[in-house]
DNA sequence: GTTCTATTCAATGATTTACTTGAATAGAAC
DNA sequence: GTTCTATTCAAGTAAATCATTGAATAGAAC
């Protein structure tokens, strides 16, 4: 093989890794497996897709190697292959804040305005949790939660917020955390406290990102 | 808009840093802008294109916000637009290597066996560095090491080795390195020089992960 | 065995991408 | 002004990608 052509055979090979997630709709896959395995069916219910068409996303990310799948009995389930295909996703995500122009548009007319929505950071979070003067939501599905949680957070899915409002106890400061900076749960829960008159956060990412920089959690 | 479709347009948006990456060409072309701004000619001759295709390579890049360009004259200077986009190649790479499979036949195939090839870590060359006791040949292009290198190195170009074999004195230990864990220079001044009978390695990886790791470099 | 369910496979058409070719443009040198 | 050079643009083709559709498969329940 002439020099040139391994060359371009390298390359073209590295940039498999940079296919597999270049497409809408698997970013949605890698966005959700990142907070723990899902059927094909469950999969493509997130992503609004046909089991069909997600199913071959997911062999697409397959082939490429983000993610592997175990069978159980007629379903089968896929997950993230490594902690190194969350950090890339988080790569991307950043860059692409930092560099596509528009982004910020668009995720407010997904998001709704952020502006007025009082965030908090991790580092603030952890501060406040070592105090005790702060109650922490996971509004993600509860599935997710019992897959793994900021530990001390107590699961509220987002579907069901509105029947516990009554549970969270005057006076006390609220922080709801989701999947992560691009996902909608927690700016939901945050403005539906708010206009109880809850005094809630939204934590700034979510919790594959605290798990990474390796702050307190509880897994099964 | 729809929430779906406002979460569709999203999604679309962050895929858009990840497709801007999905070709071997612009990968080879964020590899070598990592080192330092380059003309369209330039960079068409590294990658062994048509400068019109290129060109289209390189607007692409430029529409994603990778990268940056100005005008001199009648070139134009293409660079990385910021750390990030050099961090994202890192992580792309990394990813690559774990995931991607075939990939280490296609690096042997354009690299060589690296196995028996004596290589370092940036660790272990700063701690040598420090004692004093070896040379570093930075074996990129002289535009390449003006641009910025390791403290310390002196810019010997790979198709200038060989008339500057006899310049190294006998008995000093030798380290090479060049633009990073894909490029073939260091590889080569190494096999060159265990040819000669000097006792050579190769850094693993080039310049911008040095630099990244903040050790000691040299800029203008 | 039959039926049911979750997933994959295979074929189709619309869209995007990559490379080629040759022409157009913008600035420098004359 | 003309000529030269580096780059971009525009048109065309082959290939890859994506969503859709309906059929095939693999295991579970009966």
């Amino acid at each position: 093989m002439s020099d040139h052509r391994a060359k371009a055979a390298l390359y073209d090979a590295l940039a498999e890794s940079a296919k597999a997630l270049a497409n809408g709709r698997r970013m949605e896959l890698v966005d959700v497996l990142a907070q723990g395995e899902r059927s094909v069916e469950e999969l493509a219910d997130e992503i609004q897709q046909t089991t069909a068409n997600t199913s071959q996303h997911l062999q697409r990310l397959l082939r490429a190697g983000m993610v592997e799948s175990r069978r159980e009995g007629t379903r089968i389930y896929y997950s993230l292959s490594s902690a190194i295909v969350a950090d890339l996703w988080r790569v991307l995500r950043r860059a692409a804040q930092e560099h596509v122009e528009g982004l910020e548009q668009l995720a407010a007319d997904y998001l709704g305005d952020r502006s007025t929505l009082p965030t908090i950071t991790r580092d603030d979070l952890l501060a406040r949790l070592r105090d005790g003067d702060v109650v922490v939501l996971d509004v993600r599905p509860e599935a997710e939660y019992a897959a793994g949680h900021i530990r001390g957070a107590i699961s509220v899915p987002i579907n069901e917020l509105e029947s516990r409002l009554g549970t969270i106890p005057d006076g006390t400061d609220v922080v709801a955390y989701c999947r992560g900076p691009y996902s909608a749960f927690a700016d939901q829960a945050v403005r539906a406290l708010g206009k109880q008159g809850v005094t809630a956060a939204r934590l700034e990412d979510g919790f594959p990102e605290w798990a990474e920089a390796r702050l307190p959690i509880a897994r099964p």
